[in-house]
DNA sequence: CTCATGACCGTTA
DNA sequence: ATAACGGCCATGA
């Protein structure tokens, strides 16, 4: 009965099951969304959160390892990140073999 | 309806 | 390793 009537739904819903000190890339979030080519789309999603949103946005990160974001926000996202435990460069590289969330079920 | 935008990705060089 | 290019497609104006 849960079905999600958007994309925007579905990926809230992604983003939120996303345990802390793990995590994604756009891809596999647009993967599990059900629009595996929508990677780009689950950014514009993350970007137009509410604002006061408490969704785990920083834990989506590019195919690559890297961080997305440039300047301060580039900043807040690392810092978020090694709140948690993740070990991020100067340059926001993270090792996605050592972080990366696998998804079950 | 059309059009522009872009927190992406795979391929190619 | 980096960079350019084209395709992708949800969203907002």
């Amino acid at each position: 009965m849960s079905e999600q009537s958007n994309f925007s739904e579905r990926v809230w819903h992604i983003v939120a099951a996303i345990p802390p000190g793990k995590v994604t890339t756009y891809g596999d979030v647009a993967l599990l969304a059900g629009s595996p080519r929508a990677a780009r789309q689950v950014g514009g999603v993350l970007r137009r959160l509410p604002a006061g949103s408490t969704l785990p946005w920083f834990r989506v990160i590019n195919r690559h390892g890297r961080i997305s974001l440039q300047g301060d926000d580039l900043f807040r996202q690392r810092d978020a990140l090694e709140a948690e435990g993740i070990e991020v460069s100067d340059a926001g590289e993270i090792a996605l073999d050592k972080y990366r969330w696998e998804y079950d079920r």
